[in-house]
DNA sequence: GCCCAGGTGGGTA
DNA sequence: TACCCACATGGG
């Protein structure tokens, strides 16, 4: 799905989205079997590798536990001991049982019961659920519920800092709207970008040395202004 | 043994 | 508002 050129002041966001594309192709995000199971790798994975929460899904899955009445009924330090390897496992286990509480007392436990909210609506109401901040209500909202909402994580940040269009100054939602004031909105695209940056991220960011290996990094002899910037930051 | 990884909430000045 | 800190495992 790559994007056509679309007439806005950053025409480098649709560049730099079709530069990944073309690089890596569509990526079919998240990661996961349904939208529940979104939503529990989206609070697993707060500052923790997605190896690791990989593991506690299969924990969860193998005892069958991976849905909301399991895990409504279930014991939370069995919680906590199922989802030990990924770390802040008490603090996750409660972050679930909120969002699980929360999704049972508004919704009768049903996702799907969120979709007849505007999806800032949908956003506000996740947001102020306990153990729920921008970064997994957005994850939700894109990736479970399919809304046209960019998600902003640290590789996004990394990323864009790198490219000099992002700065240590701004905010979670300030850079949350440079991604939505100027790409076409949809949540295939930002499905795509996000999951790209990721890719990218995870594969060339980790490479020693740093920018050397970035397909991001622009051509000997030309130059853009960014050019600098991108030569004395680093991804880290 | 050390550093880092797809955050969030609470406390303090 | 702006920091600082706790929360924790597993891999390189």
């Amino acid at each position: 799905m790559p994007i056509p050129n679309y007439p806005n002041p950053h025409r480098r966001l649709l560049k730099i989205y079709n530069l990944l594309y073309k690089v890596y192709g569509p990526r079919r995000w998240w990661p996961a079997d349904g939208a529940f199971e979104v939503c529990v790798g989206a609070i697993l994975t707060q500052n923790t590798n997605w190896s690791n929460v990989e593991k506690a899904i299969s924990a969860l899955k193998k005892q069958k536990v991976l849905s909301p009445l399991a895990i409504k009924k279930m014991d939370s330090r069995r919680l906590a001991r199922l989802i030990r390897p990924c770390g802040y496992y008490n603090v996750k286990a409660k972050r679930l049982k909120s969002f699980i509480s929360f999704l049972y007392k508004s919704h009768g436990g049903n996702l799907a019961g969120m979709q007849g909210l505007k999806p800032r609506q949908m956003r506000e109401i996740l947001l102020g659920i306990k153990g729920i901040g921008p970064e997994t209500a957005d994850s939700i909202l894109l990736y479970a519920l399919k809304k046209p909402i960019f998600v902003v994580d640290a590789y996004t940040r990394r990323l864009f800092t790198c490219q000099g269009l992002v700065d240590d100054s701004l905010g979670y939602d300030e850079i949350q709207s440079m991604f939505m004031e100027n790409l076409p909105t949809g949540s295939r695209l930002f499905n795509e970008y996000h999951a790209l940056i990721v890719e990218h991220a995870k594969r060339v960011c980790k490479a020693r040395p740093r920018c050397s290996h970035c397909v991001l990094r622009p051509k000997a002899g030309k130059s853009y202004k960014e050019d600098s910037s991108h030569e004395a930051r680093t991804h880290g």
